[in-house]
DNA sequence: AATATTTTCGCAAAGGTTTGCAATATAGGA
DNA sequence: TCCTATATTGCAAACCTTTGCGAAAATATT
């Protein structure tokens, strides 16, 4: 069976020990250049990869990374995944990807596939249901990392990569007041989720302070139809209203669908402003004005904090990535 | 070090062999009930669960599975991944999800890392510039099986599971008859894949046949942007055409761009009929009408496909995948 | 009571790699 | 020639699990 490319065989071939292929292959100094040359050429031609398996089972240390979100079809996480893949790739390490569904119990069922897999860390964006980490915990303590990124646990004790998300909700409020706008309706999601109260509450205290005047409608919708009825509602109700704004793209697509059934224009009819990855505010005409959650942004700040911590070992951490408005024509 | 849930401690703690924890844990014959019911008490309060590193090194049977696609940001490759992934769980499988970013290059970098990480079979959906699938016949001769899915080569000797294009573009060409349509632009992607040559092969020829005297313009575009600056061209250049035809989603979102920037109101001054998964023809007002290309029943197809070749070993066989219209009122 | 049968369990090897330590070889020095 | 230092290489254990085969114990049969 001389078929397969193991430190056996090429030993068995060039008539030398397992141990001295093992360190020829890593260009260990005790080895002779000789020896080394011989070994590596032979490795080459017998197309030579050693086995993750049991690499693994002697090091204990996996060169794969977990990554869990509730949908990675979704601008936002996809590019967040191909900054990390990318990174990743560099480094060695492969990307277990993991979708929770917005479900709990699949995420928990995927935080034990990661466990199963031995992965080196996790990167994990909770669902907008999840609110006990305490399985989380338990996997740290255990011994893997975690980085929770985007929609992260209220809970201090871990590490987190965010966005601003407060200053987010701020710099929506200030754009808004800068146009002067005067009956504003404001959607927003998941009110569980950090994310939410966050940006909910830049927004909406620093638009109160600023415009002392301004009439504000803040509605929760979960669902790209749930934001599309609410919109439908408010754009058709007496009172009118002459500016929305979306807290995310899964809400925007609701309401550009609202807008595209009344056929109003914007931004005379009615001004939109949103905070989005970029994609569906330009499908529209005039395009979307939109505060950037760069996906790509996370992933990077993400990596650099991940190797901080398989370095040095700390277990609690926020950094937080500010963002820029990108000016459209819908306000 | 009593502390790490594996055979080797628990057998210590119960005053047994290792060999007896592992076949009761299997519900071995062999094993006194008894004694099983002791090694799963303490296996459960020790949470373990075997190594799977260990098991593979042992069985050299993974469970992972590995998936290859250009981008898995997108409706279609993503409710594939969707029910792939349930359908793995059910299994015990976990999914090895990587991104070529429609880049040969990073593709076969990713084949290599499914073949390093030993996985049990490999789904791919080839990019767009790949035209060499030599690197993947190497993998299957060296027995790792591989389901080709919805970008798949021309060669036969694979397994290849599809949408029926050909299909796909008559249902396309017969729609746009029905609706007595003259003069109709025709936008198609990128003509080295097999997938576009074949809907345009299956509606232009149909399209002919149905109605002899229309006009057809075909078009080839490779990007939204393209897609867009062709249709805006289209749209308004004196010989009008009535209806644009789209072969995918990326083509769809730059027509619809293009469409909103005219400010053209859907079917009167322009109809538009897409191959798509869904998510985009819902944005506009009124929706487009569609043919629908399943992700799920393409995933679903392929699972089945993959037991049939774990179990069979068979080395070729090509399914095909029907599809529907979709009424909206584009046309 | 002695033998045959069945039930229950343990031994040991294998899978591929890493690594501390021991062993051998070679060279230099006295 | 013998000893010490250095350069190379090999041995063997460990990581954890699975599994064929044999051993021991319990039970059944005569």
């Amino acid at each position: 069976m001389s078929n397969k490319a193991t430190l056996k065989n090429i030993a068995e071939m060039l008539q030398i020990s397992i141990s001295t292929v093992s360190r020829a292959l890593k260009d260990h100094p005790d080895i002779a250049k000789e020896t080394k040359r011989k070994v590596r050429e032979l490795a080459e031609v017998m197309d030579y990869e050693p086995n993750a398996f049991a690499v693994y089972l002697r090091t204990q240390q996996s060169k794969v990374l977990g990554l869990i979100v509730p949908e990675i079809s979704n601008f936002f996480y996809h590019s967040f995944v191909a900054s990390i893949e990318q990174e990743a790739r560099k480094r060695g390490y492969t990307l277990l990807i993991l979708q929770s569904g917005n479900n709990p119990e699949i995420e928990e069922a995927n935080l034990k596939l990661c466990k199963l897999n031995r992965v080196a860390a996790i990167f994990v964006a909770l669902t907008s249901e999840t609110n006990d980490i305490a399985v989380f915990k338990r996997i740290m303590v255990s011994g893997i990392p975690i980085i929770f990124f985007d929609k992260v646990p209220d809970d201090n004790q871990c590490i987190k990569v965010t966005m601003a998300d407060t200053d987010i909700g701020k710099l929506a409020a200030k754009t808004i007041h800068q146009h002067k706008k005067k009956n504003v309706l404001a959607l927003f999601g998941n009110p569980n989720m950090s994310i939410t109260r966050k940006r909910k509450q830049g927004f909406v205290n620093e638009l109160k302070k600023l415009s002392p005047l301004i009439e504000i409608a803040t509605s929760t919708a979960t669902s790209t139809k749930e934001a599309k009825s609410l919109a439908l509602e408010a754009l058709q109700s007496p009172k009118k209203i002459d500016t929305i704004f979306c807290m995310s793209d899964e809400i925007l697509t609701g309401v550009i669908m609202a807008i595209n059934q009344l056929h109003l224009s914007m931004p005379d009819q009615i001004a939109v402003l949103a905070i989005s990855n970029g994609f569906i505010p330009k499908l529209t005409n005039p395009s979307i004005t939109y505060i950037e959650t760069s996906g790509a942004m996370l992933g990077e700040k993400s990596m650099e904090t991940l190797f901080e911590v398989l370095d040095k070992g700390i277990s609690k951490k926020t950094e937080l990535i500010t963002s820029k408005l990108i000016q459209g024509g819908s306000i």
